[in-house]
DNA sequence: AGAATAGTGTCTCTGAGACACTATGTT
DNA sequence: AACATAGTGTCTCAGAGACACTATTCT
């Protein structure tokens, strides 16, 4: 039967992380520290440790822990890539993730080595991270029209307005306010926090927030709210 | 200390095929010939080859292949379960695949060692197989009101009548006859072939069939059509 | 009070479901 | 011709977009 034709797979984990900045939808690429493809701006991503991930949703959490400092992102499991090409290390497989983040909790300056790039001007990448983007904004965008995932980017606590320019932002498209809040209550995934957001500006807006902490319905629960260290 | 391969988990592919059988969704299971759980009712599924598989989808074609004799099944790539629990050899990486088939594909006596079960109705499974099961019927339901997934329980020519009956299996619920008609049609996922089904009853209904090679629209593409070998 | 933004009421038009009808084959 | 199944026409109603209106706060 089972004649293992070599080995196993290298198996690795990598993050398509993607927040939104200037109305445009931007991905988090790092500079690779190691061969192969050293200095070339990449896909946050490692291998997994044995030892302490319980999953591969924890392995990318702590990698990005590690190479970004945050913790709690959101997170859901993307797509496995895999072949005997795509790493010049050998046959591998890579678990790709989605990750979505508010602009506002990364650093102003992030540093020589991490960039957002806009995900319609892509460096060169190496691997198949070009596929694996191309895959995370095609979700973000396909869902996007009727699922909460939109509202990953924004902080906790948003408007009404907010969020509607965080779709629009995410969806390219402008749209009319009284149908979008009807859409929006339709879904049921916010909530009216109570407060208002005075921004010393004219009328304040109510405040809302995410329903669940365990977001929306299908796959949104994987590697979610993270209670984590 | 256990088997664990220090560095990489151990990397296996499994398949969660369904077909429909006396309008239940039904699953193949499949006894297993080797440790662990030897005996036991478990999804198809093994190692990769690393010499001839091009991708994870390659290799569990290539092990329905020889599990079922059948080649040009319908795959798409569910989710990769992952853990140090899952699997008692160790850390372990299962990338599994939706697979689906019309029951006239398959041999009528399937033997003993394989079988089909309703989904309502499950043995005892090792491993995540519960939870695998559980994710490709959701997808399967969830996609299948507005995509082109139930149609490959249907082999190539089929009426609409037919088409109708697929999908009212697969979603437990009986529709209207025009709406469906005018709903199918707005996928644009089907054609005539020009031919007609005679089957001695009375008025012959004409035949169609899906329209792309390459099915649907989103993920649909991944395993699709494969010309293997 | 007036400006500016937040938020709502409502008209219309499209599209889905319900249902009755027509069409075309078999016996 | 009668019948059974295939396939279509159309009515109605609910929901989405467009747009004008009202509400609330700041200066």
């Amino acid at each position: 039967m089972e004649t293992s034709s070599e080995r196993y797979p290298i198996v690795t984990v990598d993050a398509v992380l993607l927040t939104l900045e200037e109305h445009q939808v931007k991905i988090l690429l790092h500079r690779r520290s190691n061969a192969p493809f050293e200095g070339a701006w990449a896909l946050p991503g490692g291998y997994l440790h044995l030892d302490e991930d319980a999953d591969t949703s924890e392995a990318i959490a702590r990698v990005l822990h590690d190479k970004t400092g945050l913790d709690d992102i959101y997170l859901e499991q993307l797509k496995t890539f895999s072949g005997p090409a795509r790493d010049p290390r050998g046959w591998s497989v890579s678990v790709s993730h989605l990750a979505l983040i508010p602009r506002s909790d990364l650093p102003d300056d992030l540093g020589a080595d991490v960039g957002l790039f806009d995900v319609r001007k892509l460096p060169k990448t190496p691997f198949d991270h070009g596929d694996q983007i191309r895959e995370a904004v095609s979700r973000l965008r396909g869902k996007g029209a009727y699922s909460s995932l939109p509202v990953q980017f924004l902080p906790a606590q948003f408007t009404m307005v907010d969020l509607q320019q965080v779709y629009e932002d995410v969806l390219g498209e402008t749209g009319d306010q009284s149908s979008f809040r009807r859409k929006i209550s339709s879904l049921d995934i916010i909530e009216e926090t109570g407060d208002l957001a005075r921004e010393g500006r004219r009328r304040p807006a109510a405040l809302y927030r995410l329903k669940a902490p365990g977001r929306t319905f299908d796959q949104s629960l994987k590697g979610a709210p993270r209670g984590k260290t």
